[in-house]
DNA sequence: TGGGGTTAT
DNA sequence: ATAACCC
């Protein structure tokens, strides 16, 4: 079945991309409905990383100082965004949503996810084709407002999933009250990029003829999906600024300079190619929780605040219903230049005897946890010495399911229903 | 400059 | 264990 779809179509894909807008501010909007019509911003520590349309009407974006943003507007209302519960079961609610449609979702952070749509539309291009229907609306706008020909098949697959997009944001909205954009191409990399050009709440298909149009809109080469920080000022430094340079660039100096692997794919994306598979997300691989401050010094102060974080997360593990079995600290030491980037981490094997216990209730695993988490903690620091943390994190990976044998109900009913993170289906 | 996540080396 | 990437 799915082998006629490759044989006969080149195995050309139909990607949806699925951004929610504004994320952490619409689900506070959601939890408290007086704030929708308010400048709202979603604070974590000095920062405001989201927040409404409002807010950006008066000058507020993402990722401002409260201070400026408090400059920018005064009226902005704050709402604390630290603890990303109620955002991360908002997410995965979006995600299994999607889920039901179809079986190939992939998350990307909260807020995002992409679809690979190519079977529905193949199915819903037979049915078509069977009731002698030749006309077909496209949904949303079509980037460079390109014509469709209705008689190119790539054409009309796309102008399918434009349709197909339509419904995902109307059951997002329907379901979960929530808005978001789409985007509808060949590729992740496109479906992405073209998701973004219309922007609240509305959607956008990308015809193969603008492709070149849309990746070479591009200001700069770190817009790039793929193309961070460190590779950008690598590549600043070959002279290469913008995506023309990039596709012109000599490839066999790119391999040289940043290896094969990195060189060939990041020159492929230069060109909007990108033969990634959407990936089923699954339950997540690690479930982590951390905290920054100003100033954590003494041995005293870090037992503390690992104490803090673990109850949170334990909680998190056990709705999950798999066991991990590695645990990990990551610290972050003051350092006055280059504040971001200068983490550490240590981990080791949860022992067996503990690993039993996560799964049931009310028994004491957070102290031989803490234990095992100092020890670590002196791995990395000298406790002897002074030392001046501003972060401290706890992962918990290597997640495995128990044998069915000894499931306990917990994690079998919240399976069928919605876990916050299992696949479940 | 948050509080998360993933994969590759 | 770290480095890179994503949000």
């Amino acid at each position: 079945h799915s082998k006629s779809v490759s044989a006969r179509s080149a195995a050309r894909r139909v990607i949806a991309h699925v951004d929610l807008d504004c994320f952490y501010a619409q689900v506070e909007m959601i939890r408290n409905p007086e704030l929708r019509d308010k400048p709202l911003g979603v604070q974590q520590k000095s920062i405001v990383v989201t927040c409404n349309y409002e807010a950006r009407k008066l000058g507020v974006k993402k990722l401002m100082s409260v201070k400026d943003a408090k400059e920018k507007c005064p009226q902005l209302i704050l709402v604390n965004g630290e603890d990303l519960t109620p955002y991360r079961e908002m997410s995965y609610k979006v995600t299994e949503l999607l889920g039901e449609f179809c079986p190939l979702v992939e998350r990307l952070g909260f807020d995002e996810n992409f679809v690979d749509i190519t079977e529905i539309v193949e199915k819903r291009l037979n049915q078509l084709q069977q009731s002698g229907c030749s006309r077909v609306c496209v949904s949303g706008h079509v980037y460079n407002n390109q014509a469709i020909n209705s008689h190119d098949i790539t054409h009309i697959r796309l102008v399918i999933g434009s349709q197909i997009a339509e419904e995902f944001r109307g059951a997002i909205y329907a379901r979960l009250g929530l808005t978001g954009c789409a985007g509808v191409a060949s590729n992740k990399l496109l479906s992405k990029l073209v998701s973004g050009t219309f922007k609240p709440n509305q959607q956008t298909v990308l015809l193969p003829e603008s492709c070149q149009d849309l990746i070479r809109s591009l200001d700069h080469i770190q817009k790039v999906p793929g193309i961070g920080y460190k590779t950008t000022k690598r590549l600043e430094t070959l002279g290469v600024r913008n995506v023309c340079d990039l596709q012109a660039f000599p490839s066999a100096v790119l391999e040289k300079e940043l290896g094969v692997s990195i060189a060939q794919r990041i020159q492929k994306l230069s060109y909007g190619e990108d033969d990634s598979p959407v990936t089923p997300t699954g339950p997540p691989q690690s479930f982590s929780d951390e905290d920054s401050f100003k100033k954590c010094s003494s041995e005293v102060e870090v037992k503390e605040k690992i104490e803090e974080l673990l109850p949170n997360l334990l909680d998190r593990i056990h709705k999950d219903g798999r066991q991990p079995h590695t645990v990990r600290l990551t610290i972050r030491q003051f350092s006055s230049t280059d504040k971001w980037f200068n983490r550490e981490s240590r981990q080791c094997p949860i022992p067996p005897h503990l690993i039993q216990k996560f799964g049931k209730e009310s028994s004491n695993v957070i102290s031989p946890l803490v234990d095992i988490l100092m020890k670590l903690f002196r791995k990395m620091i000298d406790v002897d010495l002074p030392f001046h943390l501003t972060l401290l994190s706890v992962c918990f990976s290597n997640l495995k399911d128990l044998p069915s044998s000894k499931r306990g109900s917990i994690g079998f009913y919240l399976k069928q229903m919605s876990p916050p993170s299992g696949s479940g289906k």
